[in-house]
RNA sequence: GCCCUGAUGGUGUAGUGGCCUAUCAUGCAGCCCUGUCGAGGCUGCGACCCGGGUUCAAAUCCCGGUCGGGGCGCCA
């Protein structure tokens, strides 16, 4: 269409003269600090969040057409992009006749570009007695650019109440990203990591990147994907154990990593993903009590800074949940600490209500249900056997369990059924940890790669393992981890 | 890998052997309308996963395949 060959192209930016509450709409994104951009003068929530002050000047909006009704000679557009929606009103009279019926005729989610003055709109019809509401602004377009079309029918309604099954939205995640409460999902995610690392950086500890090309498992366990690197076989990492030791050996102290890990497991749930974003942090002279406390507090902070500055976000998943018929989810601030269940202790529990399990057995979903019922919220699962722990996790020889077996410092965190961390204190005698090989069955020879780093002094230490996408599901309401990973990677999904 | 379950217009669905030339919503296309705002009115468009079988007759029953969904297992 040649209308998108003219669209209009914005002079460099100049300092923003607003003021803008944050976040005037909710789920959209606060953009009063934003500047100018070559193809638009304002983004829609700073002329939303400012228009009794900009009536009468002109702007340049850009956004998605949401929807285009068509009056004959007026049509209105209603835009959107990131931080807002926005009315652009069209007079056929006002401007030329080939661009308005080029708008007027735009389908659904294609880009255009308006130009016009802000004015206050006409405010809906509303039933007897019923207050009138808050004055909104809008544009009264005289020129305008089709971006770029878009094709019709979207095999994903953006507005659209119908819901659509999640391999349908996954194998068009660009436009389901598009839906209120996709997005909303996406912002609180960026907003979990964001507060998680300030909190971290806030206790000492510092962001590091570890390889994900590697030659030998890190530790033994899952099974891991192979490739080839250049003349050597590798695997893609399944953990950053190894080198997040390394690191804290090496005196970096305390260090965290934001990462993906890969596992070639035929799991197939709704929490289990093949590549997936582990949170992981190590600590120098920290005992797993020391490290449950730093997982503990990070938790409150970021449910607390959701609580205070996101309930936005919230809100809009909300909106989309009530559409559904379900229930809304809340943002309740955990109380520290989180209760300790000591692995014996959770055994009894799982017995005492008619669960069978004996100990040394793995306590497996439907125990975590009958545990969750008397803590429904985040909880430690501490103390696990050594048995079922692997090698690198330390003990101590005097902490038996009730039947006599060996304890550990390995430790979980779940909330409600799911686990969420796995963590502990590592050992950090190399003898202990070859002797731990050898109770396991494993040959010390096979493990000199991680062995090795232990041989010259190393501070005992301690660390945990976050699944990001499973604390996601507990803050969204999520059923399944593919709702809160941007582009999932599972046993049939490959694409996109 | 195991058990259960499902596949109908672009999307989500109704339909338990003949009433199906297949329901409804949404969508899409066209027309009318110079202030709509869940716009409205009118007219259209568009589907039974694939292959075989049973039957006078199959969206519907049977077999196989493919692809989903739920539960489980596997999974530091």
């Amino acid at each position: 269409m040649p209308i998108s060959s003219d669209c209009r192209m914005i002079e460099p930016p100049s300092p923003i003269p607003f003021k803008t509450p944050p976040r005037h709409e909710r789920g959209m994104r606060d953009s009063s600090g934003w500047r100018p951009t070559a193809y638009r003068s304002h983004t829609i929530g700073q002329v939303v969040a400012n228009g009794a002050d900009m009536v009468g000047s002109e702007v340049t909006l850009a956004g998605y057409a949401e929807t285009v009704r068509g009056r004959g000679a007026i049509c209105f557009l209603m835009l959107r992009d990131g931080t807002g929606r926005i009315q652009a009103f069209l007079k056929k009279d006002n401007m030329g006749e080939a661009l308005f019926d080029a708008i007027q005729s735009a389908t659904r989610e294609s880009t255009v570009q308006v130009t016009g003055t802000v004015a206050q709109k006409r405010p809906p019809e509303v039933a007897e007695g019923e207050p009138s509401p808050p004055p909104e602004y809008e544009v009264n377009v005289s020129t305008g650019a089709i971006l770029a079309d878009a094709a019709a029918p979207l095999p994903v309604g953006v507005i659209d109440e119908v819901n659509v099954g999640l391999d349908v939205r996954l194998d068009n995640r660009h436009l389901d990203l598009r839906r209120a409460h996709v997005n909303a999902m996406f912002q609180l995610r960026a907003k979990v990591l964001q507060y998680g690392r300030d909190h971290l950086i806030s206790e000492g500890f510092q962001e590091i990147n570890t390889p994900k090309i590697i030659v030998a498992a890190a530790e033994g366990g899952t099974n891991l994907f192979s490739l080839q690197y250049f003349e050597t076989p590798a695997y893609l990492s399944q953990s950053p154990q190894l080198y997040k030791q390394l690191a804290v050996l090496g005196g970096l102290e305390r260090v965290f990593e934001i990462g993906p890990a890969f596992r070639a497991e035929k799991h197939d749930t709704y929490r289990h993903l093949n590549e997936f974003i582990s949170f992981d942090i190590e600590g120098a002279w920290m005992d797993d009590e020391d490290v449950m406390g730093v997982l503990e507090r990070m938790m409150c902070h970021i449910w607390s800074q959701v609580a205070a500055n996101d309930l936005d976000l919230i809100d809009a998943v909300n909106v989309f949940r009530a559409s559904q018929g379900q229930d809304p989810v809340s943002v309740e601030v955990p109380s520290l600490p989180f209760p300790r269940i000591p692995y014996c202790d959770a055994i009894d529990i799982v017995q005492a209500e008619g669960g069978e399990i004996e100990w040394g057995e793995d306590i497996e979903s439907h125990h975590c249900d009958i545990i969750a019922t008397q803590y429904p919220g985040f909880h430690f699962i501490s103390r696990w056997p050594m048995s079922m722990k692997p090698f690198y996790i330390h003990h101590k020889e005097e902490e038996r369990g009730s039947s006599g077996g060996q304890l550990s410092r390995g430790f979980d965190l779940n909330y409600g059924r799911d686990e969420m961390t796995s963590g502990g204190q590592r050992e950090h005698r190399v003898d202990v940890l070859e002797q731990n090989l050898r109770d396991m069955g494993l040959e010390p020879a096979d493990f000199t790669f991680y062995t090795d780093g232990f041989r010259y002094g190393a501070p005992p230490h301690a660390g945990w393992g976050l699944g990001v996408a499973r604390l996601l599901m507990v803050l969204t309401g999520a059923s399944n981890v593919r709702e809160v990973v941007l582009f999932p990677r599972d046993r049939s999904r490959v694409t996109p």
